[in-house]
DNA sequence: CTGCACTATGAATCGCTAA
DNA sequence: GTTAGCGATTCATAGTGCA
């Protein structure tokens, strides 16, 4: 096994801008990163500013756009701060900037945070949602949709709600009623494609590493655009959140990180998914 | 009265970069507004090209500029559509061009719409958000909070949003009716601040008119931005969803369009609206 | 007046065919 | 070559009609 290898998880230490320059071209069919955020995390990552975020960003995407096979996709999660009452425009900036660099912009989505930051100010509201930006290098790209369908109504939650007393006692009851048919349906997988807006709950409450987002949202675009066995990398690594629901998801993965701590973690986090799964795969 | 004016209400036949002209320096509270969208609306509106989307509408926003209050603010419903695979950067664009205007890009808030258009396409999903852009003249503007606070859980107040005209005049009228349990039940809950994620369904299934955005989105920026007495204006009024909301929330309304049909269509639903409201001041 | 079954339709997008 | 038009696809709602 090669140095840095945990099973298919490849992790390193280093600037992506460098580390990637030993992939080969079109290796890769994923990459979903949240990249330092500008003007954040001063203490770890320097703070990019914002006026220098995108000539700081694409000598990487450079590098993305390389190595990303051509039917693969690159989601990017970022949200822009807001500073003297006014949010930051280096995202759109940055938007335009990558398809200059020869991106398609194929598609927003939106990640609806049901637990966002706590707060208030005079002027805003809390933040509730970010970006997560799709881009490609050609119009066709593999997409598996049927991977990521969803039980009709999209979340039972507000369905539930608008039952009576009456309807739910019915619905437990009745295998022939409207209700009851629409249970079996639940029940019998009755499904739907989901839209472009994800709700799920932002981390919380983990002391040992401050996720930028949960498991769940990496695993859904890994469902969504490879298959078991490609190749899934996260050039900001962080805490690994990516590389994980690559190991989950019986994919391949990697991921860097100039912080020597976030090398380390991440190696912990994958060895503890590894010892999880593999009593799983025996079963499967 | 004013010729055009019904009540507080002043609707107009034109285009609003001739017809704001009349309308003094600082003297609208609010704008709030749904403008055609880049290559949409052909046949009633004529369908801007994106590549002069924003030459179109800077003179018009110049005018939003030099109309609006001070302390008001700009509120801007507006989403860029796909094509050929990939999503427009028009309204990217008219975000940097609008502060180069001398806007403020202060928020943006996301309009989740549940009911989006069906449809399924190898590349991408239904796309169920729209853009709610925020602008200010300056960074202190205007805003109260407290008017659009929500119980905890938020189901009762989007049952709320839901309801039709007949639901709110049988509202008005029954107090031991299920909606009238539902509101007593929502006056002795703990209510919150909302965040920038707004969910509602868009209007359909009415025949009568095809309203871009249901009543309750531009009552929720009508209460969290003005008080009672404040001008609300909308300048590409539509079918003037907007105009109807300022009337029920007892702000001053005003609005124009280039057909005459929506100008027409606007007049009957303010003067309906008004009618139904009238009893209830009294009562009140 | 309530609850349930049924139906129409909406700021959509892609891909094919015809000119 | 390039553009314009139309069909196929799809689902959460409001409105309608009836028991």
């Amino acid at each position: 096994m090669k140095k840095g290898m945990i099973g298919d998880i490849d992790i390193r230490l280093g600037d992506c801008k460098d580390a990637l320059k030993s992939f080969p071209d079109n290796s890769i069919d994923l990459i979903i990163t949240s990249p330092p955020y500008a003007e954040r995390r001063k203490h770890t990552y320097g703070g990019i500013p914002a006026g220098k975020y995108v000539e700081w960003f694409l000598p990487r995407s450079e590098q993305f756009f390389r190595t990303l096979n051509d039917k693969g996709t690159f989601i990017l999660n970022i949200k822009e701060h807001a500073s003297q009452g006014e949010r930051s425009t280096y995202v759109l900036e940055l938007i335009l900037a990558l398809r200059k660099q020869g991106w398609l912009w194929t598609e927003e989505f939106i990640w609806h945070k049901k637990n966002c930051y706590p707060g208030r100010w005079p002027n805003r509201f809390r933040d509730s949602w970010e970006r997560l930006l799709q881009f490609n290098k050609q119009k066709k790209f593999n997409m598996y949709q049927d991977a990521v369908k969803v039980p009709i109504g999209g979340w039972i939650h507000n369905r539930m709600h608008k039952l009576s007393v009456n309807d739910r006692q019915r619905m437990s009851a009745a295998t022939n009623s409207r209700m009851g048919r629409n249970v079996s349906r639940w029940a019998g997988k009755e499904t739907v494609y989901p839209s472009n807006v994800l709700h799920m709950a932002g981390e919380c409450g983990n002391k040992k590493h401050s996720a930028v987002f949960p498991v769940p949202l990496p695993v859904w675009f890994i469902n969504l655009f490879t298959q078991e066995g490609d190749l899934v990398l996260d050039p900001f690594m962080g805490s690994g959140t990516t590389v994980v629901a690559a190991c989950e998801t019986g994919r391949r993965g990697a991921g860097m990180d100039i912080l020597p701590e976030n090398v380390k973690l991440t190696r912990e986090r994958v060895k503890q998914s590894a010892k999880l799964l593999l009593p799983k795969r025996k079963v499967a």
